[in-house]
DNA sequence: GCTGACTATGACCATACACGCATACAACGG
DNA sequence: CCGTTGTATGCGTGTATGGTCATAGTCAGC
């Protein structure tokens, strides 16, 4: 039984703690430098060539990611290297997508009887 | 190794899937209507009594989470009875709340020693 | 079919925030 | 110290969407 789950109601604290967490991942962006740096630790540089997006935009998204502690960054002389701290956001993803797959399957199944 | 993980880059599709998952996660009043669909099957004046929104938005937020496969609903003669469908909200959220007592945690550390 | 209860939807406003541009700040080399 | 390079931040804009009100649709009973 999880905090979620049957036989309680979170407060409306944690509530908004865990929107602002799934926040974080509900954008695109912020998940695609997520994937990237799970690749290795990473260079803004390098980011700003894979994602295509402006500097100052990676910079904000970033800092977020590293208020949540989903990021870390060390410095290499003057540029930053950035480095994801945690396997939570695979975890949150791998759940989705089996869920996703299930639902598809379902559809499927469906489609199969008519 | 997830499809996150390192090891690979999800498609911009994929990746734009998660991210309207998570949207939908990202919201309080969702996230506390899905806390109360939890508790057990529910109707409309239920949840509008529970949360104190208003009816078209319940209603709005019920269809979006019905779109993504959270919820479904059944009549009963006029009136609907929404239910919670998946653990999987729960399952989310528990990762996410063992992560941040960990780094609660771990900043409780810091200051033990300073 | 008409009426009344319940739900969905269109129109609308307010706000949040994703982005980019320009610029200020920080760190190294000369 | 000053220029160069790399990163953060103030500001502006456009878009998405949370939220409400009014209204249209849907179902049961008379």
């Amino acid at each position: 039984m999880g905090v979620v789950g049957p036989g309680s109601i979170p407060s409306p604290e944690l509530l908004e703690e865990f929107s602002q967490f799934f926040r974080l991942l509900s954008e695109p962006a912020r998940l695609q430098l997520l994937c990237h740096l799970r690749q290795g630790p990473c260079d803004v540089a390098s980011l700003i060539e894979a994602t295509g997006f402006s500097q100052s935009h990676i910079s904000r998204q970033l800092s977020q990611l590293q208020r949540a502690g989903l990021v870390s960054c060390e410095r290499d002389g003057v540029r930053l290297i950035y480095r994801a701290d945690a396997e939570l956001v695979e975890e949150l993803c791998d759940l989705v997508q089996k869920r996703m797959k299930q639902r598809l399957q379902q559809q499927l199944d469906q489609l199969q009887i008519a």
